[in-house]
DNA sequence: TAATAAGTTTAGCCAAGGCTAAACTTTATG
DNA sequence: CATAAAGTTTAGCCTTGGCTAAACTTATTA
């Protein structure tokens, strides 16, 4: 029998919301970085960064807006909050650290980069402190 | 500008049908944990190890089932069929290739057996095998 | 500047994965 | 062994995050 398994329930209790959360992530990373390459941001952007469809894009910042991290009149511009912002920065930097912690560890650029999308959700502040202690040493 | 996201759609387009991927994982993964430690499955083990009710149980078990990783019948044990149990290996060697990398890493074991719980379906073939080849060297 | 093209939102649909309550089956007990 | 308790399934609901089609707004261009 393996040891490492939790088999504890509130580790899956909050799956539903964490869900969301990720989302909402994913949204503000996607805004900041259309902001940051070409100045503005859509919903075509946004079509195009997440490969989804206008009117999903359109639901989702109504989200994003309820939400406070974004603000937007019908038809115009896509803003960040100050919230928005933040969370988009520190999103930020734990990609970063992820994506270079991975690239440290020899996983090829490419890779890195798919794989940092897909954890970055999924770790701990004690991890990535760890992953942060490995990329200054290496 | 940070050079390391993506921005490329097909990242993303995946993400209904690899969410659902994902619960048929954490179940023969649950499944075959309940199977090694108490011998036999049944809808309330399942509960109690994800934390959610029985009719969700029950209504995860048919789809396992439609998707031919589950055998039952109403009423009576869950078992694991041999594609089921494949499965079940692999994604127990990925989790314990990734949760023995993080304590490797310096990841105290409680945090450790989350974050592998959260990461590991969204890890490469790439990523575990440069986390394998450092497992080796440390 | 009027008409067309491009972009956005709204309405209404779907599937996944939660829930509760009620019905049904199996197991345990007086 | 009959009945109560425990376990399982079904029915029906909800939210999230997709979609298409249609309506509406903004931008382009003849």
């Amino acid at each position: 029998m393996k040891t490492t398994r939790s088999s504890s329930p509130q580790l899956f209790k909050t799956t539903q919301s964490r869900k969301s959360i990720e989302l909402l992530e994913d949204y503000v990373e996607a805004i900041d970085e259309i902001l940051n390459t070409k100045g503005s941001v859509k919903n075509v952007d946004l079509c195009k960064y997440f490969g989804v469809s206008n009117a999903t894009v359109s639901k989702n910042i109504k989200r994003l807006i309820k939400a406070k991290l974004v603000e937007s009149e019908k038809y115009k511009n896509i803003f960040l909050t100050s919230h928005g912002k933040k969370l988009a920065e520190q999103s930020n930097t734990r990609h970063e650290i992820l994506f270079n912690f991975l690239t440290k560890l020899g996983v090829p650029r490419k890779i890195a980069e798919i794989d940092s999308e897909g954890m970055e959700h999924h770790i701990s502040k004690e991890t990535l402190n760890m992953m942060k202690k490995f990329n200054n040493a290496n």
